[in-house]
DNA sequence: TTGAAAGCGGTACCAG
DNA sequence: CTGGTACCGCTTTCAA
């Protein structure tokens, strides 16, 4: 038995199949004929197939939301707020998974003119010259998440901001001699900006012993980088690019049997649930994933229905914690 | 300047429309013919309309993963995994996020049947009638994942299998008084077949005072069951339901200055890379998540070939780590 | 109010 | 090999 077709319907109903589609759509229906056409649809549990739909019609309501991965905890909320604004406008999103694939996530761009969205959204981490010139010649509404971007729209975290805060606070606890543990500046949101916040607040607190440590986002390699690190340093303060290199950090220095905040103090970024069950409870930053997601959906929809929306940037809470000792 | 269709590269390489399509779909074209479409193609960007091609075409190359959530480490996992497969055999994944709304997830299986899917994958955790009565009506492969069902073909980890080990380790460490932590027996695997595998290895390895305390997946009410736990207990085990679980026993047992494993054992279950970061390394169970999305993707596309599939279970690893210790 | 008919952008059969 | 033509399931004039 395959699936009934609106003609199907009509038929049972003694209608034509354009009153049936009427009927779905608002248009001009008797009453009575409305009520027949309700019974049939009832009975057979009929629903008109969106394939068909949008492909007639301009509006398909669906959005595409590319993202590099959904196993990172905040990539996840993201797209989860997003998802749950966009349905709550009636629009159904299409999640790609690109799986930190860059070719994939060049394809995906590819694809989207192939299928019937009215509009994408990019969690970019990196964009480039590829990005720029596929989306160009996309032809919908589109949308950089959590990066900033010389072109287009964007909706990106405070990064300097939150890093100029976290900077300006170890500093001013007295700390004169401090490293930061950053990420390959090739995700300019947390590799570039971040840290220049960062580096900026640290100066502006009056801190001029600054060293630059590269790690990555894996838990793994960050306990290596800082290893090496704590084998020589004159460093009373750790600045972590994320929350788990953070807890990376926390690891290590316990090992070496040394104690946070008295011997080192330490921060993160993130504001992961994760940073709360740590001991003593991490001094990081809280970005508002929900927020960006939510505001991204609602964007995006302003964006279909044609109204000027411009770039903005989701605030922070700071949390102070207890891994930064006050020196002074 | 809307998008070209394919009559207008049909016209541009001065060949008729069906030409182009048994272009794209390889059927015979001249290669003179041929190149000629290929050049047109190439400077108009073009590539066929998907909602088109699936509306006439039986093939629409689509599956639909519902799952609820995708914030969960391990629903991601599965899910990354799924898509990645998947996308290896030409299909691409529709995610349905119903954010453990149990209206929304039937409600999605609704719609399935109104957009152009080849099969659906339910990552479920709870199997009602309702689920069962939609799925019925569906008339396209589904597969359930993550679930054991007493209908239709399903993939699931082998939880009884699992917590069968678990009990059985702990019994043979020589531990008399033991808690089992778990969750809602709502949740078939987690809840019920993962515990009653744990009573049964227990119960094999000789012991019999078994106390049961019911927690959730959270931390924070985990430490609160916990602390609540410790204060009267004659256990020298605490087996609980997930890693997550055995987090907040760690934190806990810490905070009232107790040892583990010398104080108290603790196993979890789930092999996150938490686990390894934890002092001493949790004794817990690693399920293969990944080859749990894989196989599950396997079977879908087995499905929706044709072919005769089977139920399947899942493989574990068990992860002695540090955390039971052994009183004989 | 209603239904016939003309598409939407493709695919596939069939005659040439 | 190629192009004409009839659809796929639905929307949208438009005339009745």
């Amino acid at each position: 038995m395959s699936r009934l077709t609106i003609k199907d319907i009509a038929a049972l109903a003694g209608v034509g199949k354009s009153t049936v589609s009427r009927y779905f759509n608002g248009g001009y229906v008797k009453e009575d004929t409305r009520q027949r056409i309700a019974k049939v649809i009832e009975e057979q549990h009929y629903s008109p197939n969106v394939t068909a739909q949008s492909l007639k019609a301009k509006h398909s309501y669906q959005v595409a939301i590319i993202t590099p991965t959904i196993e990172s905890y905040t990539t996840a909320r993201v797209v989860t707020a997003m998802d749950e604004q966009l349905r709550s406008f009636g629009y159904t999103p299409v999640i790609y998974n690109t799986n930190h694939n860059e070719e994939r996530e060049l394809m995906s761009l590819v694809s989207l003119s192939r299928i019937n969205v009215e509009g994408a959204i990019l969690m970019a981490t990196e964009i480039t010259q590829d990005h720029i010139k596929l989306v160009s010649q996309l032809d919908m509404p589109f949308l950089y998440v959590a990066q900033e971007s010389p072109v287009g729209t964007h909706i990106s975290l405070d990064d300097y901001l939150a890093g100029y805060k976290i900077g300006r606070t170890v500093a001013e606890a007295g700390h004169r001699h401090v490293t930061y543990i950053g990420v390959d500046e090739k995700d300019i949101a947390v590799g570039r900006t971040r840290k220049n916040g960062v580096y900026a607040g640290l100066k502006d607190g009056g801190v001029t012993d600054m060293t630059f440590l590269l790690s990555d986002f894996t838990y793994e390699h960050s306990r290596t980088v800082i290893r090496e690190a704590l084998k020589q340093t004159s460093s009373t303060a750790f600045l972590c690019a994320t929350d788990t290199i953070a807890m990376a950090a926390y690891h290590e220095i316990q090992d070496i049997g040394k104690k946070i905040p008295e011997d080192y103090s330490i921060t993160g970024f993130g504001g992961y649930d994760s940073s709360a069950i740590m001991t003593p409870p991490l001094c990081t930053i809280r970005f508002n994933y929900e927020e960006e997601g939510t505001a991204a959906a609602e964007m995006m929809i302003e964006m279909i229905q044609g109204k000027a929306v411009q770039s903005e940037k989701i605030g922070f809470e700071f949390i102070p914690g207890n891994s930064v000792r006050d020196i002074h």
